[in-house]
DNA sequence: TTCCAGTGGT
DNA sequence: ACCACAGGAA
Protein backbone atom coordinates (compact mmCIF):
# COMPACT_ATOMS: atom_id res chain seq x y z
CA UNK A 1 0.00 0.00 0.00
CA UNK A 2 1.36 3.13 -1.25
CA UNK A 3 0.33 6.49 1.12
CA UNK A 4 -1.53 8.69 -1.63
CA UNK A 5 -2.17 11.12 0.89
CA UNK A 6 -0.71 14.69 0.39
CA UNK A 7 1.34 14.17 2.96
CA UNK A 8 2.99 10.82 1.70
CA UNK A 9 3.23 11.99 -1.61
CA UNK A 10 5.25 15.17 -0.93
CA UNK A 11 7.03 12.83 1.50
CA UNK A 12 7.90 10.48 -1.29
CA UNK A 13 9.22 13.03 -3.50
CA UNK A 14 11.53 14.82 -0.43
CA UNK A 15 13.28 11.44 0.21
CA UNK A 16 14.45 11.71 -3.52
CA UNK A 17 14.85 15.30 -4.32
CA UNK A 18 15.99 16.82 -0.84
CA UNK A 19 18.67 19.30 -1.38
CA UNK A 20 21.70 17.97 0.73
CA UNK A 21 22.02 20.75 3.23
CA UNK A 22 24.10 20.27 5.91
CA UNK A 23 22.23 21.09 9.07
CA UNK A 24 19.31 18.07 7.89
CA UNK A 25 22.64 15.15 8.62
CA UNK A 26 21.16 13.02 10.95
CA UNK A 27 24.16 13.71 13.51
CA UNK A 28 23.95 17.70 14.00
CA UNK A 29 23.06 18.66 17.26
CA UNK A 30 19.62 20.57 18.56
CA UNK A 31 21.92 23.27 18.91
CA UNK A 32 22.81 23.49 15.49
CA UNK A 33 19.71 23.64 14.02
CA UNK A 34 18.67 26.38 16.22
CA UNK A 35 21.49 28.10 14.83
CA UNK A 36 20.33 27.33 11.27
CA UNK A 37 16.59 28.04 11.84
CA UNK A 38 17.26 31.69 13.52
CA UNK A 39 19.63 32.27 10.28
CA UNK A 40 17.65 31.29 7.79
CA UNK A 41 14.91 33.47 9.15
CA UNK A 42 14.69 35.91 6.06
CA UNK A 43 17.87 34.90 4.72
CA UNK A 44 17.91 32.69 1.92
CA UNK A 45 19.93 29.27 2.33
CA UNK A 46 23.07 29.95 -0.02
CA UNK A 47 23.81 33.22 2.13
CA UNK A 48 23.39 30.94 5.30
CA UNK A 49 25.54 28.09 4.22
CA UNK A 50 28.95 29.54 5.40
CA UNK A 51 27.84 31.30 8.34
CA UNK A 52 26.55 28.60 9.64
CA UNK A 53 28.89 26.62 9.35
CA UNK A 54 31.44 29.11 10.91
CA UNK A 55 29.46 29.82 14.05
CA UNK A 56 29.26 25.89 14.51
CA UNK A 57 33.04 25.97 14.40
CA UNK A 58 33.68 28.54 16.70
CA UNK A 59 30.34 28.57 19.31
CA UNK A 60 29.58 24.47 19.23
CA UNK A 61 27.40 24.57 22.28
CA UNK A 62 25.12 27.44 23.63
CA UNK A 63 28.10 27.76 26.64
CA UNK A 64 30.29 28.31 24.24
CA UNK A 65 28.14 31.39 22.82
CA UNK A 66 26.92 32.22 26.37
CA UNK A 67 30.77 32.71 26.99
CA UNK A 68 31.41 35.33 24.31
CA UNK A 69 30.25 39.15 24.05
CA UNK A 70 27.49 40.56 21.85
CA UNK A 71 30.10 42.22 19.61
CA UNK A 72 31.87 38.43 18.28
CA UNK A 73 28.27 37.46 17.30
CA UNK A 74 27.30 40.72 15.43
CA UNK A 75 30.60 40.26 13.55
CA UNK A 76 30.63 36.56 13.18
CA UNK A 77 26.81 37.22 11.77
CA UNK A 78 28.43 39.41 8.58
CA UNK A 79 26.13 40.41 6.28
CA UNK A 80 22.65 37.93 6.66
CA UNK A 81 21.03 40.95 7.46
CA UNK A 82 18.87 41.89 10.47
CA UNK A 83 22.03 41.34 12.91
CA UNK A 84 19.77 41.93 15.86
CA UNK A 85 19.24 38.28 15.23
CA UNK A 86 22.98 38.29 16.40
CA UNK A 87 22.31 39.20 19.12
CA UNK A 88 19.24 37.36 20.62
CA UNK A 89 20.60 34.00 19.59
CA UNK A 90 22.80 34.69 22.37
CA UNK A 91 20.67 36.07 24.39
CA UNK A 92 18.85 32.58 23.73
CA UNK A 93 22.13 30.76 24.30
CA UNK A 94 22.51 32.72 27.80
CA UNK A 95 19.12 31.95 28.28
CA UNK A 96 19.49 28.56 27.40
CA UNK A 97 22.56 28.35 29.87
CA UNK A 98 20.50 29.72 32.74
CA UNK A 99 16.93 27.71 32.55
CA UNK A 100 18.13 24.87 30.67
CA UNK A 101 21.31 23.52 31.94
CA UNK A 102 22.78 24.65 28.43
CA UNK A 103 20.71 21.73 26.61
CA UNK A 104 18.48 23.43 24.15
CA UNK A 105 14.77 22.32 25.47
CA UNK A 106 12.80 20.01 23.74
CA UNK A 107 9.28 21.36 25.15
CA UNK A 108 7.43 23.95 22.67
CA UNK A 109 6.53 26.34 25.93
CA UNK A 110 10.25 26.52 26.88
CA UNK A 111 11.46 27.03 23.45
CA UNK A 112 8.49 29.90 22.43
CA UNK A 113 10.08 31.72 26.11
CA UNK A 114 13.37 31.83 24.47
CA UNK A 115 14.72 35.47 22.63
CA UNK A 116 13.89 35.20 18.83
CA UNK A 117 12.23 32.50 18.94
CA UNK A 118 8.53 32.14 17.69
CA UNK A 119 6.03 30.17 16.45
CA UNK A 120 7.86 28.89 13.27
CA UNK A 121 11.22 28.32 15.08
CA UNK A 122 10.12 27.08 18.17
CA UNK A 123 8.39 24.12 16.10
CA UNK A 124 10.70 23.84 13.58
CA UNK A 125 13.21 23.00 16.57
CA UNK A 126 10.89 20.50 18.37
CA UNK A 127 10.04 18.86 15.07
CA UNK A 128 13.48 18.53 13.09
CA UNK A 129 15.81 18.56 16.45
CA UNK A 130 13.31 16.45 18.60
CA UNK A 131 11.15 14.42 15.98
CA UNK A 132 7.96 15.95 17.52
CA UNK A 133 4.92 16.30 15.76
CA UNK A 134 4.19 19.70 14.92
CA UNK A 135 2.91 21.93 12.13
CA UNK A 136 5.70 23.71 11.00
CA UNK A 137 4.54 26.80 9.06
CA UNK A 138 6.92 28.89 7.63
CA UNK A 139 6.24 31.15 4.11
CA UNK A 140 6.74 28.05 1.96
CA UNK A 141 4.52 26.00 3.85
CA UNK A 142 1.45 28.94 4.39
CA UNK A 143 2.18 28.92 0.33
CA UNK A 144 1.95 25.14 -0.21
CA UNK A 145 -1.34 24.10 1.91
CA UNK A 146 -3.49 27.77 0.67
CA UNK A 147 -2.68 26.99 -2.85
CA UNK A 148 -2.70 23.05 -2.75
CA UNK A 149 -5.61 22.38 -0.22
CA UNK A 150 -7.50 25.53 -0.04
CA UNK A 151 -7.16 26.31 -3.38
CA UNK A 152 -6.40 29.77 -2.69
CA UNK A 153 -3.48 31.97 -4.25
CA UNK A 154 -2.07 32.89 -0.31
CA UNK A 155 -2.74 33.73 3.17
CA UNK A 156 -1.80 36.91 3.82
CA UNK A 157 1.17 38.27 5.37
CA UNK A 158 1.87 36.75 8.91
CA UNK A 159 1.13 33.05 9.78
CA UNK A 160 -2.40 32.91 11.95
CA UNK A 161 -3.81 30.31 13.41
CA UNK A 162 -5.87 28.74 11.54
CA UNK A 163 -2.65 28.17 9.00
CA UNK A 164 -1.65 26.12 12.15
CA UNK A 165 -4.73 24.15 12.09
CA UNK A 166 -4.96 23.41 8.26
CA UNK A 167 -0.86 22.53 8.35
CA UNK A 168 -1.65 20.25 11.43
CA UNK A 169 -4.25 18.35 9.82
CA UNK A 170 -2.03 17.32 7.03
CA UNK A 171 0.11 15.74 9.15
CA UNK A 172 0.22 11.74 9.50
CA UNK A 173 -0.29 10.57 12.64
CA UNK A 174 3.43 9.20 13.93
CA UNK A 175 5.67 12.18 15.23
CA UNK A 176 8.79 10.84 12.92
CA UNK A 177 6.53 10.88 9.72
CA UNK A 178 5.22 14.25 11.00
CA UNK A 179 8.35 15.83 11.04
CA UNK A 180 9.67 14.14 7.98
CA UNK A 181 6.12 15.41 5.97
CA UNK A 182 6.80 18.96 7.77
CA UNK A 183 10.55 19.40 6.22
CA UNK A 184 9.09 18.02 2.72
CA UNK A 185 6.16 20.60 2.22
CA UNK A 186 8.30 23.40 3.36
CA UNK A 187 11.16 21.75 0.66
CA UNK A 188 8.10 22.44 -1.74
CA UNK A 189 7.73 25.28 -1.22
CA UNK A 190 11.34 26.22 -1.42
CA UNK A 191 12.19 24.47 -4.79
CA UNK A 192 8.66 23.72 -6.78
CA UNK A 193 5.68 26.13 -5.23
CA UNK A 194 7.44 28.80 -5.32
CA UNK A 195 5.83 32.78 -4.85
CA UNK A 196 6.60 33.93 -8.43
CA UNK A 197 6.79 30.87 -11.00
CA UNK A 198 5.73 27.45 -10.09
CA UNK A 199 7.36 24.95 -11.27
CA UNK A 200 3.68 22.39 -11.51
CA UNK A 201 4.87 20.34 -14.07
CA UNK A 202 7.31 19.16 -11.63
CA UNK A 203 4.93 18.84 -8.62
CA UNK A 204 4.50 15.70 -7.19
CA UNK A 205 1.12 16.47 -6.33
CA UNK A 206 0.13 18.36 -9.12
CA UNK A 207 -2.70 15.76 -9.82
CA UNK A 208 -4.70 16.68 -6.41
CA UNK A 209 -3.66 20.43 -6.14
CA UNK A 210 -6.86 22.66 -5.40
CA UNK A 211 -4.94 25.57 -6.76
CA UNK A 212 -4.09 24.28 -10.20
CA UNK A 213 -7.16 22.34 -10.63
CA UNK A 214 -8.68 26.38 -10.26
CA UNK A 215 -6.13 27.37 -13.14
CA UNK A 216 -3.77 29.15 -10.49
CA UNK A 217 -5.83 32.49 -9.28
CA UNK A 218 -4.00 35.13 -8.84
CA UNK A 219 -3.79 37.08 -5.73
CA UNK A 220 -5.98 40.07 -5.80
CA UNK A 221 -7.04 41.81 -2.25
CA UNK A 222 -4.75 45.13 -1.48
CA UNK A 223 -1.38 44.58 -2.52
CA UNK A 224 1.25 45.41 0.25
CA UNK A 225 3.51 48.59 -0.05
CA UNK A 226 7.06 47.82 -1.31
CA UNK A 227 8.93 47.40 1.64
CA UNK A 228 11.58 50.76 0.70
CA UNK A 229 15.01 50.65 1.62
CA UNK A 230 17.18 53.79 0.02
CA UNK A 231 17.43 56.60 2.39
CA UNK A 232 15.41 54.72 5.13
CA UNK A 233 16.80 54.41 8.65
CA UNK A 234 17.62 50.77 7.48
CA UNK A 235 19.83 51.58 4.98
CA UNK A 236 21.36 54.33 7.92
CA UNK A 237 21.79 51.61 10.17
CA UNK A 238 23.96 49.22 8.12
CA UNK A 239 26.11 51.76 7.55
CA UNK A 240 27.01 52.26 10.65
CA UNK A 241 26.99 48.86 11.81
CA UNK A 242 29.46 48.37 9.43
CA UNK A 243 32.09 51.02 10.44
CA UNK A 244 31.60 49.30 14.09
CA UNK A 245 31.74 45.82 12.93
CA UNK A 246 35.41 46.66 11.01
CA UNK A 247 36.96 48.69 14.03
CA UNK A 248 38.25 47.26 17.31
CA UNK A 249 36.99 49.16 20.01
CA UNK A 250 35.06 52.57 20.30
CA UNK A 251 34.58 54.39 17.55
CA UNK A 252 34.87 58.53 17.71
CA UNK A 253 31.12 59.91 16.71
CA UNK A 254 32.91 62.23 14.56
CA UNK A 255 33.87 59.12 12.39
CA UNK A 256 30.10 57.50 12.40
CA UNK A 257 29.05 61.39 11.52
CA UNK A 258 30.50 60.80 7.98
CA UNK A 259 28.74 58.21 6.72
CA UNK A 260 25.59 59.82 6.99
CA UNK A 261 24.69 63.50 6.07
CA UNK A 262 21.26 63.49 7.84
CA UNK A 263 22.14 64.37 11.60
CA UNK A 264 18.75 64.10 12.85
CA UNK A 265 18.35 60.73 11.29
CA UNK A 266 22.12 58.89 11.84
CA UNK A 267 21.49 60.14 15.29
CA UNK A 268 17.64 58.06 15.03
CA UNK A 269 19.60 55.45 13.88
CA UNK A 270 22.36 55.25 16.28
CA UNK A 271 19.90 55.47 19.05
CA UNK A 272 18.14 52.46 17.99
CA UNK A 273 21.09 49.95 17.19
CA UNK A 274 21.85 51.59 21.06
CA UNK A 275 17.88 50.51 21.79
CA UNK A 276 18.52 47.01 20.13
CA UNK A 277 21.46 46.27 21.98
CA UNK A 278 23.84 46.33 18.96
CA UNK A 279 25.57 49.46 20.05
CA UNK A 280 26.58 51.38 23.28
CA UNK A 281 28.09 54.84 24.24
CA UNK A 282 31.68 55.02 25.95
CA UNK A 283 32.87 57.43 27.54
CA UNK A 284 31.75 61.02 26.32
CA UNK A 285 31.61 60.76 22.90
CA UNK A 286 32.72 56.90 21.36
CA UNK A 287 29.90 54.39 20.25
CA UNK A 288 30.91 50.62 19.68
CA UNK A 289 29.73 47.31 19.35
CA UNK A 290 27.98 46.16 23.03
CA UNK A 291 30.91 44.30 24.92
CA UNK A 292 33.43 44.69 22.50
CA UNK A 293 36.92 45.47 23.78
CA UNK A 294 38.62 43.94 26.62
CA UNK A 295 36.42 41.63 29.36
CA UNK A 296 35.84 43.31 32.16
CA UNK A 297 37.81 42.48 35.36
CA UNK A 298 36.73 39.59 37.14
CA UNK A 299 35.85 40.87 40.59
CA UNK A 300 34.30 38.38 43.46
C1' DT B 1 1.11 47.10 11.83
C1' DT B 2 5.55 48.49 11.39
C1' DC B 3 10.28 48.01 11.79
C1' DC B 4 14.30 45.50 11.03
C1' DA B 5 19.26 44.69 6.08
C1' DG B 6 21.04 42.67 2.64
C1' DT B 7 21.33 40.19 -1.60
C1' DG B 8 20.18 37.80 -5.89
C1' DG B 9 16.72 36.46 -9.26
C1' DT B 10 13.25 38.01 -12.81
C1' DA C 1 12.75 48.48 -10.56
C1' DC C 2 10.69 45.02 -8.20
C1' DC C 3 10.21 41.15 -5.33
C1' DA C 4 11.15 37.18 -2.42
C1' DC C 5 13.64 35.35 1.18
C1' DA C 6 12.94 28.58 6.73
C1' DG C 7 10.27 35.56 11.06
C1' DG C 8 10.21 37.95 15.59
C1' DA C 9 9.09 41.67 18.59
C1' DA C 10 7.49 46.27 20.01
Amino acid sequence: MTDTTFAGQVSRWYEENARDLPWRKPEVSPWAILISEVMLQQTPVARVLPAWQAWLDRWPTPAALAGDSPAEAIRMWGRLGYPRRAVRLRDCAVAIVERHGGEVPDRLEQLLALPGVGTYTARAVAAFAYGQRHPVVDTNVRRVVCRAIAGEPDAGPATRPADLVATEELLPPEPAAAALASAAIMELGAVICTARSPRCDACPVNAICAWRASGRVAPIGPTRRPQRYAGTDRQVRGLLLGLLRESTGPVPHQRLDQVWADDVQRARALAGLVTDGLVEPIGEASFRLVGDGPLAPVTD
